[in-house]
DNA sequence: ATAAAACCTCAAGCCACTAGAGACTCAAGA
DNA sequence: TCTTGAGTCTCTAGTGGCTTGAGGTTTTAT
């Protein structure tokens, strides 16, 4: 029924320095200890630790993990709050992929137009040197 | 014909603390100072600094800015090397991008369940909490 | 009883900067 | 020439989300 620090780590999936660090910045509340000082969780705890896991996988970030957490913890709230956070990181996700996909255009129109001669005709280290080669911007 | 700090940042849009961080960590030598000890550059340093700037932007990491910098001052050696640095970065930006849409992918999904009712039935917080919830892996 | 594995805390390191404090220098105008 | 104020200097610490390591203690299995 209670078991330690390195089991919850096994369960989970998240590494023992790992799940300390949620400890400390509040995350992750602070269990049970043994006698001897050590960290004694239960399958809330590793439930939570899901969640967690689970969220930052999805690329939320810390703060916005934390708010989840207290919506969830309220049951009998609309989940509209909810709903705007992921919304939020949904756009913010949209971002960082459209930003990327121009530099992986950008990218390979560069590396084609190398002709694999020498560094002082190259057009990879031109186009570096020089933004106005440039197609977009960036 | 020789600058300071602040007007090289204003021609190649490079923050002041930037640039005397890259200065820090090599990427830009340390360039000649007045009698009162401040930084004074000329358009060879504001040349390196753009190519640096554009490279950053093109999210090559300060390590192969520092390779592409060094290969870029051999302009008789074959750019074989240079394409290499390219490419990589190219695939690693395709992984990003690919890890991002399915995220993408899943957030959406996940939102898209949402009825807007009460936070315990709410579809976000379940799947959170559950990774078996998910269509891909992550 | 002992040995090994797991655990503990605390501090520092990672990346690429950014921010702030407190002191100094420089260029332009009076 | 003097003054003013904008710009510059160094140094330290902070950011996010951990990871790594040292040096010591506890637990568990034999």
């Amino acid at each position: 029924m209670s078991f330690s620090i390195g089991e919850l780590s096994r369960r989970t999936g998240v590494k023992v320095p790992t799940i300390r660090y949620y400890e400390e910045v509040d995350l992750m509340p602070s269990p049970v200890r043994t006698e001897g000082g050590q960290r004694r969780y239960g399958s809330d705890e590793a439930s939570r630790l899901n969640f967690i896991r689970h969220s930052r996988e999805l690329g939320f970030d810390v703060d916005a993990i934390r708010e989840l957490l207290a919506l969830g913890a309220q049951p009998d709230r609309s989940c509209e709050d909810v709903d705007r956070i992921a919304r939020h990181h949904l756009s913010e996700v949209d971002l960082r992929i459209a930003r990327l996909a121009d530099l992986r255009a950008e990218l390979e129109r560069m590396i084609g137009e190398c002709d694999h001669g020498r560094v002082s005709e190259c057009r990879v280290i031109e186009t570096l040197a020089d933004h106005d080669h440039c197609v977009g911007e960036h």
